[in-house]
DNA sequence: GGTCGTATAGGACCAAGGTCCAATGTTCCA
DNA sequence: TGGAACATTGGACCTTGGTCCTATACGACC
């Protein structure tokens, strides 16, 4: 149940700005991976393990925006910070609407991107953690029958077993029945938790956040 | 209980341009209101009633990012929207960053701006809505005495009356009585709803929000 | 001194939730 | 075709939750 190390993926045509920057991340503890096209990049990456995207703007083939894009698509989204030698206001704000955590424009200072993938890394793992919670529910809801599944809508609603029976054609002794083993499946040892477990599936937050 | 007709704030130096951006947002059915400087503005809002602020980025006295803080730092957030001469890529990321819908170059569209308007508008009814539903709460758990909002504490937590009459060094019967009051006086008729109400307190979420 | 709000609690009583044991019928898969 | 999983139900029994009425005690306020 350990998070993954997070890893910062570099995705920069030119190599030597990929050196560098590895290098940089590498000398404060972070662990890199540099991708030269963000082919090369989607390709590589799979999974939702936490992490941080360093992508240029300008690439070939694809542009940073349309690979930010591509992510937020998807199952995971991976935080994003650009850099870029030329970049324009539309494009940051662009980028920046996209939920990318900074836009910085070269050269920039150390400080600036290490600041940058730290924030980064830190929505990722927050992401992460969210995700693993809700996956975790998500399997527990899987393992319910559709009549479990029923009940616990009722459940939830803060329905009496009664209503409950008469609203699904049975009587109050079955919904009992299933009441318990939808208790059961979903490790909800009170009404309290198990009504908290669905708002949390319904109503995602974004965690903890500060502010 | 119906929303207050949302205000476009407008605030701009340059008298031609406040003129020409309120016509276009009459134009198009908004309600506008112009200011020459932030303090002008600032003096003048006062309530968290919904609507939006076009802001430039320039401004005599205090720029424009700072005024975002300003408002940021209060209670009521208005999404603010950016329209500047000469912005900078720094600049729109700060502001970005901080929160605000656009940031827009001049010369720029007109139905750039107003479909900026209208998702700042759109995030300005979600965040009313939402602060009225929270608002509507609290005034409810203001209500409870300090046993009252004990007892409320271990019903949320799942526990037995049993149980909080124990931690509570009281008897069950007692629990009972402050119980039922807690439901009545939080307008909750079961115990779901109640740990919904208290859990939309926790965590604020931002409503109903597309994505 | 009286009244109000609050916290406490007993008795009686009913409704609702939960559990144990047992049993039946259906559907679907190997 | 036999069994596994599922939905259903009954009976018995206990625990919890909730309500009604009643009552005491304490501090604050007029």
């Amino acid at each position: 149940m350990r998070a993954p190390e997070p890893t910062v993926y570099l995705v920069d045509d030119d190599a030597s700005v990929c050196r560098s920057l590895a290098r940089l991340l590498k000398a404060v503890g972070y662990r890199a991976q540099t991708f030269r096209s963000p082919d090369e990049f989607l390709r590589n990456y799979r999974d939702g393990s936490p992490g941080c995207l360093v992508l240029d703007l300008h690439l070939p083939g694809m542009s940073g925006l349309e690979v930010q894009e591509t992510l937020a698509g998807g199952e995971q989204s991976l935080p994003v910070i650009f850099i870029t030698g030329h970049g324009t206001v539309p494009a940051s704000v662009r980028a920046m609407k996209g939920g990318a955590v900074d836009f910085l424009s070269k050269p920039f200072l150390a400080k600036e991107l290490l600041e940058a993938v730290d924030e980064a890394l830190e929505r990722s793992r927050r992401q992460y953690a969210l995700r693993q919670e809700l996956d975790a529910l998500r399997e527990r809801l899987d393992t319910l029958t559709h009549r479990e599944c029923q009940v616990l809508e009722g459940v939830v609603a803060g329905k009496l077993n009664k209503q409950i029976a008469v609203e699904l054609g049975t009587s109050e002794k079955t919904i009992k029945v299933h009441r318990g083993r939808v208790m059961e499946k979903m490790h909800a040892d009170s009404v309290a938790e198990l009504v908290r477990a669905i708002e949390r599936l319904r109503r995602p937050t974004s965690g903890a956040k500060p502010q």
